[in-house]
DNA sequence: TTCGACCGACTGAGCGTTCGTTCGGTCACT
DNA sequence: AGTGACCGAACGAACGCTCAGTCGGTCGAA
């Protein structure tokens, strides 16, 4: 549940001490990476700031992308460990899923900073290691296509199978968006305005095509040119 | 319609001609901010792309960042153009969306590398040039907030008005999704095909609405916790 | 004595930025 | 038309500096 692809070399032998000291830096590298970015943060300030000299730190990684690469590890784990313990919680699909929305919102929200130097380094890592990171992120949006096709399944959530994956990006990306467009939206919304009106936008959506279906009309389709 | 806010100083005297030189060099620097990133670029692989010498460069300029700047305001300046085409064009606010919703989108998927470029390179941006990229920004979501305003004005849109800004805002982040999540969209779907089924998904949960005022309940108000 | 975790002075490539210089063009004066 | 003073756009070698990564050494435990 935790690791993600092909693991970092490290000098030191002891697999626990690995997983301590790295420990140690990630924390230390994700306070520095929030405040100035992964760019303008210096190997010497992480080793400071990890309580290790320099010649240490390349002890435990090989370079300071490696660095990135275990901070991204460990906010995803974050993130995962907070989401797994809704995960088979409610009952309807349609009610796991506003349950499992709060709760993503509420994760998102907590950790922001994180979600949002996710969001923008990235593309900072080398090629073999942001595959891992994507493919992370892609389960997430699996997660929701789950929930989304058991609602699909007991009938709760009444959408087409072509749909799903859609919405999944959709709920995710539209959760993510409350760290990186914070500048906009805490002007106007708080948290918790912010979930519920994209949780009744959604289930009004949802809703749409249940009447739809009872009307047997399509609508929406001839709408413009194309 | 395009200048930001502060502008930047030259040494060269002649307006015209710096405004020239400037189109040159943010014509080769989004190349390679698109290439390679901002941080990656040389100012010297920027200067020789221009065809100017680096010297020649900093005449121009004051710092590498204002080269950013320059490029940010040029891509703004070029969805805003190809935006502004459809301003007045349709009957109904409801037609005026769609219509405006499809040209975004399509916009987003011609600009794609610029869009993208934006999203990532922004935060790189001095805070004080930070600013006007990010009001342009809001302009963009703006345009979107007036046409369902003029849509609930004429009663095609029925929304209530404290979801308008939220709405325009989830409307061009979803456009942009189309550019920062590639990686996945393109997988599953064509440009036409996202386009379609946002809109569709969009207008039937304004549709909802509808068909809830002549029910008469609004739902999906006691849907979990609190 | 051996081993391995830890250290930090050192290196050198690479960076943004500067500045002394060049040189084609313009214009006032003859 | 001829001349020379002046201008300013263009140039690029060089500067100063930063920073990722290395390497030889120290030290404590086994």
């Amino acid at each position: 549940m935790s690791n993600g692809c092909k693991p970092i070399p490290s000098r030191v032998l002891d697999p626990q001490l690995v997983e301590a000291r790295r420990l140690q830096i990630v924390q230390a590298a994700v306070v520095l990476f929030v405040e100035k970015g992964f760019h303008k943060t210096t190997t010497r300030e992480i080793a400071k700031a990890s309580g290790l000299g320099i010649g240490t730190l390349y002890e435990y990684i090989q370079s300071k992308e490696d660095v990135l690469y275990l901070v991204c590890a460990y906010i995803h784990g974050e993130v995962e460990h907070r989401l797994a313990e809704v995960r088979d919680a409610s009952r309807s699909g349609r009610e796991w899923l506003a349950t499992s929305i709060r709760r993503f919102f509420h994760c998102v929200d907590e950790l922001q900073d994180y979600v949002l130097l996710i969001y923008q380094e990235t593309k900072s890592l080398p090629k073999e290691r942001m595959h891992p990171v994507l493919e992370r992120e892609e389960a997430l949006v699996h997660l929701f296509e789950e929930i989304l096709e058991r609602g699909r399944a007991d009938g709760s959530i009444p959408i087409d199978a072509a749909s799903v994956k859609l919405i999944a990006h959709n709920i995710v990306v539209l959760g993510q968006m409350w760290t990186f467009r914070r500048w906009a939206l805490h002007r106007h919304y708080t948290l918790e305005e912010y979930t519920e009106r994209q949780i009744s936008l959604l289930l009004q959506e949802i809703r749409a095509r249940e009447l739809e279906g009872t009307q047997g009309s399509q609508g929406s389709q001839g709408e413009g040119k194309s």
